[in-house]
DNA sequence: TCTTGAACCTCTAGTGACTAGAGGAATTAT
DNA sequence: ATAATTCCTCTAGTCACTAGAGGTTCAAGA
């Protein structure tokens, strides 16, 4: 039986993580020792890391609840869990575009500005006259 | 004199997130009609057209009401405006560079996946085991 | 066995940039 | 004059945590 700082430890997920995913429903409620202080076992070891691997892949507290829901039905086919993953790919990627659009924007603006005062700073006029812009955003 | 909701109507910014930024200190207090309804005028419409622009850029309140605070000194050099915008772009590359890991380890869980049922479904299998993962993250 | 110090408990509040809603006053149009 | 709209302030909610207060339990050494 592992306290939460073990697990923490061996995880790498800080104590008040784990506690607060426990909340959210991510990770069931553990044993508890007879002074109210939570237990785990190594099924909990793979759980956390299941969900801190899907965090690091940017999937939302909801999107991992429901995979955690999914891996329990084996016999399920699993369309729901790649359609999940297939989501968020499309988020990620309309995130990517986004910001390189914000890149290049910013790259024009500062390679414009060769003014040695705020007089005739470009970074300043290109914000105060979205007219100075390439695209719209 | 422009209430707030033809500042509103004219800039797309809403009624209130105008008073959000006065209350940021990026708008400065807006004088008032008899019944205490803000009132504005055209350098009003010009400044929040400016702090829209450099939040669609991206940059955060504090970021902007010290661009705010340099263009009121327009005999100062523009160093200083310029490595605002400098550092974000730094910021907004480093974002790029680790979402574009992230889709391509999602690519690959995705791709990887051709099982019926959640009990093979790589998707799941990946998520659980941080060694199927390409790259570290 | 006792004591000390670390780790644990719950609960509340803060982060950033808004957004939503309550409850009431001012303004504008009819 | 009245009705509809807009405005005011204030509070609380969003997301995924993080920090702190104030108090309890545990493990190791004396």
């Amino acid at each position: 039986m592992l306290s939460i700082g073990d697990l923490s430890k061996r995880t790498g997920v800080k104590v008040p993580t784990i506690r607060y995913y426990e909340q959210m429903g991510l990770m069931g409620a553990a044993e508890r020792s007879e002074g109210n202080q939570r237990r785990y076992e190594k099924t909990d070891l793979e759980r956390l890391a299941f969900i801190r691997h899907a965090r690091d892949l940017g999937l939302d507290i909801p999107a991992i609840r429901e995979l955690i829901a999914l891996s329990r039905h084996p016999e399920m086919p699993c369309a729901d869990a790649d359609k999940i993953a297939a989501d968020h790919l499309v988020a990620v990627r309309e995130k990517i575009a986004k910001l390189q659009r914000l890149e290049h924007e910013l790259e024009r603006i500062i390679s414009h500005c060769d003014g040695h005062s705020i007089e005739d700073c470009y970074v300043i006029r290109a914000l105060s006259d979205h007219g100075l812009c390439d695209g719209e955003h």
